[in-house]
This record gives C-alpha cells, structure tokens and sequence, in this order.
DNA sequence: GTCTATACACCGATAGAC
DNA sequence: GTCTATCGGTGTATAGAC
C-alpha cells in the first residue's frame, strides 16, 4: 500500500477532483484518473485498496482545505461577506455536489459528507451568533437564529450556482441583493470597503 | 423503432425512475433497467435509439407528471400550500435531482430541465402573485418580490429534503416554521382547515 | 414485439516482472 | 514504486431468428 501524501497519491486525487468537475462521478474511474495524469491504471491499486477508498480520500483532502479556506475566511475582517464569497465558488460548489451525489452510493463518503456539512455549519453558526451580538443596531434579520440563517445562506448560495450552472437566471439578481443587504446588515462596514460581490451576473 | 406509450414503453420509463431513485443515475444502465422489469436487456433498443434518448423521454415523462401535480396544487384552495407539499415529497425531489445531475452529462435532458425549472417557477410566481394581491393585511413577506419567494421556497425545500436524505436535521425545525409562517401570512384560513405541514422530523 | 447471439469498449481488481 | 499482462464482469449497441 503506497504512503498517503506522496508525490503520486496527491497526483491520483488531483486527478479525480478534475474529472469530477469536468464530467461528473459516473466518469470516476480508474482509468480515467490515470489517463488524465499520466500514469498507469494499474498503479491506482498500489495507493488505494479500492475506488471507493480513493473517493473517501479524495473528499477527506478536499474537506480538509474547504474546511481551512471557510475558517481563515471567518478570520477575516468580515467573516461573513468573505464565508458567502467562498459558498459562492463554482468551482468547489460542484466539485461538493458531486460527493453530495456519491453520498448516495457509498457509506464511506455519505459519513465524510455528513460531518463536513455539520462542521462548517457550526463554524458558520458561531460567526453570525458573534455578528449579530457586534451589531450596533439589529435589523429584522435577527428575528431568525444563527443555524436557521447559516442553513439558508448556504442553500441559497448552492442553488444559485446550480441554476447558474444550467444558465437560469430569473430572481438570481434579487436573491443576490438580498443576501448582500442582510449581510451588510450584521457587517455595516464592509459595504464600503469591499466592492459588491458580484457572482452571477 | 417501438411505439410512444405503448406499455413496454412505459414499462422501461418506470424502471428508469425505481433506478434514479434507489441508485442513482449512475446505475441507469439498460442492463440494470431490463433486469428490473423483467425484460432483455437488448429490447430497450426497439424503443429508444440510444440510452440519452430513454433519458429524456423519461424525464419528459416525469415532467409532464410534476407540472400536473403542481398545477393541480395551485388550483386547490390553499395553492400555496399544496405546491410546498408538492415540493417536499422526498421521492420526486431525489429523482429531479438526479436528473439536474444528468443535465450537466446530457444536453437533451439539460434542455428539458431548464424548461421544467422556468415553467415551474412562472407558475409558483402567479400563485404568489396572487396571494399577495388577496392577503388582507400585507406582512413582511411582501417586501420580496413573488419570484424570489418562489425562488426561496422552490430552494429550502430542496436543500430540507436533500440534508434529510443524509441524516442531517440542524435548523430544520426552525427553517420549517418559518415557512409555515411565511405560508400563512399569504393563505391566512389554511392554519386553522389543515393540520401543520409535518415532512421533516 | 420479443428473443438469442454477439460485437467491442470499458470497468475494478489481481499477479508478478523489473 | 511502476510496469506488463490478464481476469471476469458490465456497458452500449447491432443483426437476425421467430
């Protein structure tokens, strides 16, 4: 069994995540990561026992720097402007519902999945509860708790790339100023010192 | 080529949903399909060309259905009600989603789906529409247009269902009550005629 | 309309040479 | 650690008998 984190582990995992942002986790096999990088099918087995070992490792790396990214946002100067910038990347967006979709198939990365999930909630949980406590004046946002608005954040930031995905854009405007003008509501200064976030278009 | 409809037709189509639904789109094979209905494998060929093909017919299919369903929702006397109902029914949110899935491997079935969210979403934004314009005392809710609520709704429901399908419950009750409320703010006499919307524990 | 037979590609996984 | 060779299984799809 080859040593986790060498030089031809990290490449095998590189190699699913780009096949499984460009086409998808029906196309994760062995063949296809080792074609895209440049080694051997075969070798695939000398670094994971089997493929869904390979797909637990891969989303465990990934969590591991989706988890990093999201807490050195939260250490920002607006935790929250800077946590809804990164929930707004298309890139990891649907590298993350495609694990979502395999959650479905295998047990290994559905318990990976589940705990990534509830972590980043619980860090998102803490910055807003934190926020809303900062805030000079509460607006009609803290009508809701902290967890209900870190589910709704990341589900509406998840949807509009979807439907951006599929080239919908009917609403996404509006959403989009809305999310702004509540988040500009639990952080005030950072409507000045930051541009507009702008995603979608 | 076999005819539209005809009842092996349709048998092929119902196995595609059981599945979408129990395995996901990744085991939609025609092996897989046939084996479920009890039929050869290679007579799916007599009724579609190619296995794209049976997708989007099955989609179609499943669409036509959905838009029926919904339709009838909003001709009932709680429209807005109905159609969250409609929404949150766990088994045709999984088969949509898989087919959103597919939509990013096929560009028929991506056609069709973009379709099915465009058509669904005008006909939730007239509901709303309406609701609003009849609601007696206007609350809070009226301050976003009727497409982002339809945009909100269609979205919470589908995030609910799919954290629920992982085993994933955090905000979930307060999320749920905050569109129980949001419902009968608009359809004010539904609170008191039916019982309280309960699809999530 | 449904069947058998069959083509050819791709899959996960193992054995063993170097 | 990487390679070649190879297994049995499954995938899409076609040809042709009944």
């Amino acid at each position: 069994m080859g040593p986790v984190n060498s030089a031809t582990w990290s490449l095998l995992l590189d190699g699913a995540e780009i096949i499984l942002r460009e086409e998808g986790y029906a196309s994760l096999t062995s063949r296809r990561i080792a074609e895209r990088v440049g080694i051997k099918q075969q070798l695939t087995y000398y670094y994971f026992r089997t493929m869904d070992e390979l797909m637990v490792a891969a989303f465990r790396r990934l969590s591991k720097r989706e988890l990093a990214r999201l807490q050195s946002a939260l250490s920002s100067d607006f935790p929250l402007h800077e946590f809804w910038s990164v929930c707004s990347n298309a890139g990891d967006a649907r590298l993350i519902s495609e694990f979502m979709a395999l959650a479905h198939r295998s047990e290994g990365v559905k318990r990976e999945v589940v705990d990534f999930i509830e972590r980043s909630r619980r860090m998102h949980t803490r910055a807003i509860a934190k926020s809303i406590k900062n805030a000079r004046k509460k607006s009609g946002i803290a009508a809701l708790s902290p967890v209900a608005l870190a589910f709704l954040t990341t589900s509406i930031a998840l949807a509009l790339t979807r439907e951006s995905a599929l080239g919908i854009r009917s609403a996404h405007r509006e959403i989009l100023d809305l999310v702004k003008q509540g988040l500009s509501a639990l952080e005030p200064d950072a409507a000045q010192t930051k541009e507009p976030i702008r995603r979608f278009r």
